[in-house]
Parts: C-alpha cells; sequence; structure tokens
RNA sequence: GCCCCAGUAGCUCAGUGGAUAGAGCGACCGCCUCCUAAGCGGUAGGCCGCAGGUCCGAUUCCUGCCUGGGGCACCA
C-alpha cells in the first residue's frame, strides 16, 4: 500500500461515512497523507479529522473515530490510532509496505508515472534566447529545468510539446548581420552590433561558404551575413542543446509567422473579438481590459508590426496546433511580459487562468571569487553553457542549475564552479547509484537472483529498511507534486533525500553474506529491495537529465 | 511611484495550513580485516526579517512595514 492507496482509502470511508449519514461533509477529492516526523505515529498520518471537523460540525477526534472504525478493516491496515487534536495515524500491515518493494521493480522505469493519461495537451517553450550568439549561461538555468520539467510533466500524464521560439526577425538580427558583415570585411563593429570573439568565427565560416560575400552590393551583402550568420548560429546553438541532454520538439520561427501572415490574422481575430483600436497612427490592442498597465500597440506608427504583434501570432498559433495549456518559462528580467501574455490569451477569448501558464524564474548571477560578473552578448562578455559543461560536465551543470527553487536566484562562482563540482549533490545522488550497481553485480557473482519476484518482503522490518520502503512509495507523489507545482527541484531534493535513506541502510544492514554465511530468505528481500532503490534513484535522474552511472 | 521575487543554522538553501522546523557545505569528536569512506554516527549552531490579522493550529494564507534582488518603452 502506497500513500496514494491509502489517500484514496480515506476518501472512499469519507464517502461511506456520508453515505451512512455519519458525517455530514462533502467528500473531497484528495486528502492529506503525510510521512509522520517522530517515531511512534504510525506508517503514515493524516490530519484529514481536523480539516473536515468545522464543516462537519464535530468536534475533531469524533470525525477522526468515525473515519477510524471504518479504515482499520481495510486491507493492508493494521492499526488506526487518534492522536493529538485528531491526527489519524495508520500503521500498515508488515508485508503491505514491504509490497511496495515489489510493485517498484516490476514497474521498472514506468515506476513513478501516472496510471492513466490526462486528457492534456500542454505546450512548454523555454530558452528561446535570441540567436546572435552562443547559449549563456542565464539561459543554461531555463535549459535545464526546462527540459526537466518537459519529462516530468510527461510522466506525470501530460501529453507535452516542447519548444523554442527563434527570434530570427527583427532590429537585434540586422544588427547581428551589421557585425558579421563589418568583421568579414575587417571593418570596425558597429557601437551597437555584437562584440563577442564567436562574432569573427561566425563571419570567417560565412566568408569561407560566400567567398563572394565582400562584393556584394552593401544591402545584398548583409542579407547573405544575417542569413547565413543566423543559419550557423542556430546549429550551434541546437547542438550545444543536445549535448546538453535538451530536446525540443519544435523550433518555431518568428520570419515564418511574418511571412505567412500570422500576424495580419492574429489582428484581425483579435479586432473581430473587439479588442483592437486605432490611434495615432498606430494599432492597438486593449490589454487594459485584461488587467494590463496600459494597451499595448501591435503595429507602429511607422507600419511595422511590434514584437508584442508577433508574441500574439505566436500565442494563436500553438493553440490552433490542438495545445490546452501554454506553458512559458521565462526570467525575472521578463516579468513584465506575464501582464501582456494574459491580455493576449483573454484577448483571443481564452481563459487565461486555464490556457496559459507563466513560470518566472529567478536569474542565474556569476561571480569571480565572490565579486559579480556582467553577462552580456552584445559585449561579449559571458560563460557560455558550453564553456560550464566543458568545466564540471553535463550531470553536475544540469543537477545545480535544477536543484533550487525557481524563486530563488542562483550564483554560479566562476572560481568555485570547477573546483566545487565534488561537492555538488549530484555525486551524492549518482553514488547511491552506483554502489546498488556494484552490489548487485557482486550478488550476480555470487549466483544470487538479483529481484526474486518471489521474496519474502515481510522480513523487511528493519528501521532502516521501513524508511527505504516509505521513500519509495513517495516517489510517485514526488513527481505528482513537481508537475502541478511545476517545480522540478523537487524531484532533485526527493533524490537527494532517498540517497541518504539507502546510504544509512546499507550502513545498517548486511545484504550480501560475507566469509561462509549462506544466502537466506532475508537476502534475498533485502536484494529486492536495492533493486527497487536502484529503480527509483534511475528514473528520478532521468526526469532531470542526469545519468545514473553503474560505477563512479 | 507601480509590479514580481526573496528574507529560515556561520554560508548556500529545502519545507503542497499540521505534531518536537530540516539538508548540504563549513567547525569539532568518532567509525574502514567486511557488499564502493564520493559513505555513516555524534556535538555545536534557529524570536523561520518585524508588527498585526484569519484559523482548533501559521515558517506556510491575508494586510502593513523594513531590507536585498529584478522589472517598467510605439526596444528587441
Amino acid at each position: 500500500m502506497t500513500p496514494a492507496d491509502l489517500a484514496d482509502a480515506i476518501v472512499a470511508a469519507i464517502g461511506r461515512a456520508v453515505a451512512d449519514g455519519d458525517l455530514d461533509v462533502t467528500v473531497p477529492t484528495t486528502v492529506t497523507v503525510e510521512r509522520p516526523k517522530t517515531p511512534g505515529h504510525g506508517d503514515y498520518a493524516s490530519p484529514v479529522a481536523l480539516q473536515l471537523a468545522k464543516a462537519a460540525r464535530r468536534p475533531p477526534r469524533a470525525v477522526a473515530e468515525v473515519l477510524a472504525g471504518r479504515l482499520v478493516t481495510e486491507r493492508g491496515i493494521v492499526g488506526v490510532d487518534i492522536a493529538g487534536p485528531g491526527f489519524l495515524n495508520f500503521t500498515l500491515a508488515g508485508d503491505a509496505l514491504g509490497e511496495i518493494a515489489r510493485t517498484v521493480v516490476r514497474a521498472g522505469e514506468g515506476y513513478g508515472q501516472a496510471a492513466k493519461p490526462r486528457d492534456v495537451r500542454v505546450n512548454l517553450e523555454f530558452v528561446s534566447a535570441n540567436p546572435t550568439g552562443p547559449v549563456t549561461l542565464a539561459s543554461a538555468r531555463w535549459a535545464a529545468v526546462g527540459d526537466a520539467l518537459g519529462r516530468i510533466l510527461t510522466a506525470a500524464g501530460y501529453s507535452v510539446g516542447t519548444e523554442y521560439y527563434v527570434n530570427d526577425a527583427g532590429v537585434q538580427i540586422e544588427r547581428f548581420g551589421a557585425s558579421v558583415l563589418a568583421a568579414a570585411a575587417g571593418r570596425k563593429i558597429p557601437a551597437e552590433g555584437y562584440h563577442g570573439a564567436y562574432v569573427a568565427e561566425i563571419a570567417a565560416a560565412v566568408l569561407a561558404g560566400r567567398p563572394e560575400l565582400l562584393d556584394l552590393p552593401d544591402d545584398e551583402a548583409r542579407a547573405v551575413a544575417s542569413a547565413e550568420g543566423l543559419a550557423l548560429m542556430l546549429t550551434e546553438i541546437r547542438s550545444t542543446l543536445e549535448g546538453f541532454g535538451v530536446h525540443f520538439d519544435r523550433w518555431a520561427s518568428e520570419q515564418t509567422l511574418h511571412t505567412a501572415g500570422a500576424l495580419t490574422k492574429a489582428i484581425d481575430d483579435l479586432r473581430t473579438q473587439g479588442h483592437v483600436y486605432d490611434a495615432d497612427g498606430a494599432v492597438w490592442l486593449r490589454t487594459t481590459d485584461f488587467g494590463d498597465d496600459k494597451d499595448r500597440p501591435l503595429v507602429k506608427s511607422d507600419g511595422q508590426p511590434t514584437y508584442f504583434c508577433a508574441d500574439a501570432a505566436y500565442y494563436r498559433d500553438k493553440r490552433g496546433r490542438g495545445f490546452d495549456q501554454l506553458v512559458y518559462l521565462l526570467g525575472a528580467d521578463h516579468h513584465g511580459y506575464v501582464a501582456r501574455l494574459k491580455a493576449i490569451s483573454a484577448c483571443f477569448g481564452d481563459d487565461p487562468a486555464s490556457n496559459l501558464d507563466v513560470i518566472i524564474g529567478q536569474l542565474v548571477t556569476l561571480s569571480r571569487g565572490g565579486t559579480p560578473v556582467k553577462m552580456s552578448k552584445r559585449a561579449g562578455t559571458f560563460l557560455t553553457l558550453h564553456d560550464l559543461v566543458d568545466a564540471v560536465g553535463v550531470d553536475a551543470a544540469r543537477y545545480s542549475l535544477v536543484r533550487s527553487s525557481l524563486d530563488s536566484p542562483v550564483d554560479l562562482d566562476l572560481d568555485l564552479v570547477t573546483r566545487q563540482s565534488s561537492d555538488n549533490p549530484v555525486f551524492y545522488v549518482q553514488y547511491a547509484h552506483a554502489r546498488i550497481s556494484s552490489l548487485l553485480r557482486n550478488a550476480e557473482a555470487l549466483g544470487l537472483p538479483g529481484a526474486s519476484e518471489t521474496a519474502d518482503v515481510a522480513l523487511l522490518t528493519h528501521p532502516r529498511e521501513v524508511d527505504l520502503l516509505r521513500g519509495l512509495g513517495e516517489f510517485p507523489r514526488v513527481i505528482e507534486a513537481a508537475a502541478t507545482l511545476r517545480g522540478p527541484h523537487r524531484v532533485a531534493r526527493y533524490l537527494e533525500e532517498l540517497a541518504g535513506v539507502y546510504h544509512r541502510f546499507y550502513d545498517a544492514c548486511r545484504v550480501l553474506p560475507q566469509g561462509d554465511e549462506q544466502a537466506g530468505p532475508l537476502t534475498g528481500a533485502r536484494l529486492l529491495l536495492v533493486a527497487a532503490t536502484r529503480v527509483v534513484l534511475s528514473n528520478g535522474l532521468g526526469l532531470l537529465g542526469v545519468s545514473a552511472p553503474e560505477r563512479m
């Protein structure tokens, strides 16, 4: 019996109590079940009686008694105690907890995933950095978090499409093209252009492919430099991200929206919905109808569409491709967009509360020896994702970017990031996995079955074994919470916790026979438990895009 | 001025209204004849920013204030 099973049983018990007239409340769809921190409070506890007491107009302990009587007969539950103001403390049958190990090993890679798919198509857009330079550390966080979130949402049963929006139109692209051309011609790069060393490399590559570049008329040369430079830059961005284990289902081009007339269609659509007006020679969207500070221009008085207009067109494009919920993962420097995106959603007639979810993550800051270092693509002063991966590897990089809450800024100290790699908690988790792998290899060498289906799990009664079983049982709920709350860091924190529980188990409980001992039933049960732990560590690390090594 | 985020152990940070608030790092003291010591045990370290409010119950929710970070455009 997992905690999720127990929660279901409690809901059912409330339902029966209401049907019998013993309780007068609306039956909740889900109830809180938690692992008591203190020993002596059973295997699991629920404060549900306290929560229902008010609605039921009965003292909490009376509600608890009504429920306890109906739950004590439940299969797998051997004891229900009422404690304190009305907590329900559950003691599970010895084998009910142990069965978790068998469940995990049977499910294998599928353990932790939602039992049935949800009928929700989620579009997840992240990174979407301007393709005018390499992927920076600022974007690296969104790459690691967004990719992990995509995997977690998929595991939680959502149908997910990941997307990178390529801003391949507009002024920045023109400046980038001008910079590439200047570098190719050996001229000084314009002040408002891009000054990173990579511009010269791109220029050399463009020149190699188009030797006639410098002989073309200036306009044409700039267009070629833009287009070819952009293509090279995008290839590099893609390969950096793929090398980081981050895959996008779609690379959406802004330019394509322009050429396909999507912006015009979006404006027409919004006009039909009644939220567009003309003023001062410009075309405006009345976003103030939906909580924005001021109305936003769709088309400037010079006839050029705004970036905001492209955003609206892109929103409409995604919805038109069948996505129910559009998730945007943005940095805190873009938080001003939230109100605008909500307004776009509402202006199209959608419900921003269900069709849109803008996640704001705090920024990554760089420092060296405690002194802040500025990141700027235009000035060319930044550390790239590529550099970070070279320095610490994909696993440590991804893990350290994903283990913090999005509400919390991440500071990477360039002096520490390379040196501290061995302090990274990712090794603590990976080490647990490697230790298990080694143990299972030794078991195999001894001719012992790795994870016997017939193991007597009722023998797993040592406190460290019980802790481990409880920890394994949490995994599905961790995925669920990480998906619902959009918090991939929860998976990382859970894995650290689980690894700690395993290390303590390993220290206290000998698994393999030593000397001339014979393998007994307990050996088989512990091997099953250990194998189950490896499954969860491996699945969890997989959700974060971090490898689960067999050896370290 | 308005908006967003944060303030929890020396440092970095977890904590979906529940019982005695946790982890890692750092400090100190211990543990390898044995399945990987990248591990384990122990000690020290807390007005959970401040003040009100809601609640049987608040680190968690609400209001105000203080401090720190970020953001305001017919830029992209």
